[in-house]
DNA sequence: CTGAAAGCGCTAACAA
DNA sequence: TTGTTAGCGCTTTCAG
């Protein structure tokens, strides 16, 4: 591999001068920068960033990591999307990814090992745990740090889709095609994505003037059981003409519910779940989502962190909420225009 | 952070002998290598990957190629199973994952810098072109390489479905329920799990005597698109009551085109697809499929990895083939017995 | 403006 | 069995 040393003799001079060239010294006589750079031209040289990074300098590695609560990965393209974002704003800024999945086994050590890596100048975390350790542990050691998700600490930067405004969307959907008995399937409480979509549901009963039925919410986990078990009790405990699962999976478990209990959708129930994943698209019935821009996140993220990493500027962080959006599959029912 | 050199003080050592027993170096003192190796727990410490690989040693860290040909990442998790499959066993033998997504419009730049990437110790490739350049590159190079799907370079390891049996298997599904014309849509014929699929799609009517005509074969991109094209193609040319598509993908475009054509699934035309992707898990009709077990291919390739660069035996290459599984999904017909 | 020298954290060859 | 030394490729003082 050509290393400094061959350029510089290459070139004729000393290895601080192709140094110099390489980072832009100002210090550098017009001629001779020429003529190292033509050298570093020809032989398509590139300094190695793990020399770099031995010296506490930046090696334009980033961090991203993704617990894998559960096995939603399994079917849900999140990963996917998200990693693709991230990476692609990666090639564009010539820095590579570092890959944690953390599986929740072994949370612990994968929490170790990324603590103690020395290589990433930052990283990016999946996380939508509330306090979670992982965070709070790069926070003490100063690594610069997006999460993906809101959070609490004021000091991290974060890129999430807005789950609040996307439900209340949802709600004021069904609330258009003239449902007025509404009940929520919820994502967990001990994470902002589970929370944030119940405030949402909540706030757009609020604004079309509904009432806030507590026997007309449900607590699910964001799995597909969790939305079949969930629709049973509610159907147990409630009467309901429109239904909103915080989650397409969720929405899978309820539809069958649904069906089972004779109902049918839209006309007895109307549907409208969080996420809009790509299996909702050929689902039968059709189905009515919100999506959250996840391939935009990821590449926001990135950008949102390679920007603090090279103004080196890590100490003020910017919080982003990006708008969702109201997918509607063709439903049997005609939109009531309300006010 | 702590370095080699606050442990050595600390124990009264020198570098070395703290460096031996981070290898394991049997001529250490067993009480030697007792205190040192409690003072390296004590302080939680673990050597700098950067600097252990600047040394041109074990970095412990591989790479992750996967190339976005078309977007089908968008909808297909192939890439989340592969990616758990490989970060699992990573965790478990303490290495890190580097992962490059490539987009099509950045393979070169994307290549160059993975080939000039000093860090890792060996890389795995999902590559499914034949004679891709980068791996190419990776040989010359004589960086430690397993592919995910098949080549043509002895010298590297590769893990793979087994695509042909797996088609054959479709075919004898479709022979079994008493079908007798049977045509296929294939993949790209530039990628040996397209050809494949049809090489195993052929061997497949020969064990059941059966003819293989050429207007039953239409040839496919692996895409939803292609899939109902490459349908109306067939439809247009030839009959057929049984149709093998090379991706559920591709099966679903090709459902679209035999439900314009007025025809009924299964009892037109029955279908077997190769992938069983989650959302052929939920589609109407019942998809009757072949499972690659990606998640399984994911961990054994870093296996195959890990075992070659910890026996310093990157010279001997493996070639891994992994069975397929056909998975049926009520059909309305009942299975003919056969021998 | 340029070069010599030191050092990042680690390992490996050589001495003791 | 252990310590000393050199060096991986690069950047960064410090002299010149």
């Amino acid at each position: 591999m050509t290393t400094i040393k061959e350029i510089a003799k290459l070139a004729g001079v000393s290895r601080s001068t192709v140094s110099r060239v390489i980072n832009n010294d100002p210090n550098v006589n017009h001629r001779t920068r020429e003529k190292v750079q033509s050298i570093i031209d020809e032989l398509d040289y590139q300094p190695n960033p793990v020399a770099r990074s031995l010296m506490g300098g930046r090696s334009r590695v980033i961090g991203l990591v993704i617990p894998m609560v559960f096995s939603n990965l399994f079917t849900d393209p999140f990963f996917s999307l998200l990693a693709q974002g991230i990476s692609s704003t990666c090639t564009t800024n010539n820095y590579t990814l570092m890959l944690w999945l953390i599986e929740p086994d072994y949370e612990k050590r994968a929490n170790s090992n990324i603590l103690r890596n020395r290589l990433i100048d930052g990283i990016i975390v999946a996380s939508n745990m509330i306090d979670d350790p992982l965070i709070e542990g790069l926070v003490t050691r100063k690594v610069p740090i997006v999460q993906i998700g809101r959070n609490n600490c004021p000091e991290v930067s974060s890129v999430d889709a807005d789950n609040i405004h996307g439900s209340a969307m949802a709600v004021r959907h069904l609330v258009n095609i003239g449902r007025k008995k509404l009940a929520t399937i919820t994502g967990q409480m001990d994470r902002y994505s589970g929370r944030d979509r119940l405030v949402g549901f909540k706030r757009g009963l609020q604004e079309n003037d509904l009432p806030i039925l507590d026997e007309r919410i449900a607590f699910g986990d964001f799995t597909e059981d969790g939305g079949y078990l969930q629709t049973k009790v509610l159907l147990q405990r409630t009467t309901f003409d429109g239904l909103y699962v915080a989650s397409d999976m969720m929405s899978f478990g309820a539809i069958r519910a649904l069906q089972e209990a004779g109902l049918r959708i839209p006309d007895d129930v109307a549907l409208v779940s969080f996420d809009d994943i790509p299996a909702s698209a050929r689902y039968q019935p059709p189905l009515t989502t919100i999506r959250q821009p996840i391939h935009q996140i990821g590449s926001i993220a990135a950008q949102t962190l390679i920007d603090q990493l090279e103004s080196n500027d890590t100490a003020t962080p910017r919080r982003i909420i990006l708008p969702t959006e109201l997918i509607i599959r063709k439903t049997t029912l005609q939109p009531v225009l309300s006010g």
